[in-house]
DNA sequence: ACCTGAACACCGTTCAAGT
DNA sequence: ACCTGAACACCGTTCAAGT
């Protein structure tokens, strides 16, 4: 059986996608996992510690990355795809996105540590798509930035609706990241 | 003198910056505006109209287009500035930021129109640099989407500390926007 | 070690009333 | 038209106590 723990960041998940981070009450986590409304504070600080944990495990999660860096002439859409796959989640759960990628006054280690551990599956595709010669030459950690910083840009700009969803100008975050990864197909 | 309604604006910023929208409680916003802690309903719905107010304002601030697009060679550049500015005032005031940028729940006309007259803007800046040959060819609309896209994301990844903040791949906002503008130079 | 119930301070919002 | 003071429901957090 699940333990207190994981049922804990379960319900906050859950009411997070359910109604944003004002949702997700302390109280109402308790009642979901079967315990009071206090006794979160016996696993997590307090409710932005919670919070953490729940980015922690988006963050963590094996959806997008993990199938990336593919050598030869596959590598420029196995990084395509790694980013459709980016936006896809974002897209769909808007909530964990802007929260994950939220300001963290906690320090929590966890958290740093699934960062570090999904860029660098990142910046491998990035590796291989240059030795493939799809991508511009540099330092790999930096076009992999580029990368990522337009992807995420899209999506922040369209969930809030700044992205001209309508008009000739309307380009979704997954056209945009196509536009990038051609431009710079281009540009070598 | 300035209004209510103004003064209840300034005080819902000052405490915006100071503390994030947590921080922007309806009895400080009125203490710091002279009046008592239910008087912001009379001129706003409730807390939402009013940070979406804030939010507006923001839009409407002049601090970074404006002085956009110039014809000629200086178009690249005058490009360039334009984000480089737009990525201080949000590293200036992220929360800021975060709030103009959020989820709006409230379809304000308001807020809508500001954003649209600021795209707007970058639109012309970019087919200014169109013109010049300084950018790919292409609907301007949708190059500017990726260029925003660009400086949008990297902010929002270096303020919320994703974006490898030392280390030989380290890349600030700024360069970031750079790298863009230099590769898309390339790429026509 | 893990959990509970009561209690406290604080906040958004509503309402009746004042000028 | 604009503002006030009291009141209500709700939430994060703390504390003393239980097994």
């Amino acid at each position: 059986m699940r333990s207190t723990r994981d049922r804990l960041i379960d319900a906050a998940t859950h009411l997070l996608d359910a109604g944003g981070p004002a949702a997700v009450t302390l109280r109402e986590v308790g009642r979901l996992a079967g315990v009071s409304h206090n006794a979160p504070y016996k696993h997590f600080a307090g409710k932005e510690d919670l919070l953490a944990a729940v980015a922690a495990r988006q963050l963590g999660r094996q959806d997008l990355p993990t199938d990336g860096a593919r050598a030869g002439p596959a590598a420029e859409d196995a990084l395509r795809q790694m980013m459709h796959s980016y936006v896809r989640w974002a897209m769909r759960y808007p909530a964990r996105f802007k929260l994950t990628f939220g300001s963290w006054s906690t320090d929590s280690a966890e958290l740093a540590g699934a960062a570090t551990a999904a860029r660098s599956t990142l910046v491998e595709a990035v590796g291989a798509a240059q030795a493939a010669e799809a991508l511009p030459e540099g330092d790999p950690e930096r076009v992999a930035a580029l990368v990522l910083a337009v992807a995420h840009g899209a999506v922040d700009l369209a969930l809030s609706g700044h992205l001209s969803a309508t008009g000739k100008g309307h380009a979704s975050p997954d056209d945009l990241v196509d536009d990038l990864l051609d431009h710079l197909h281009h540009a070598r």
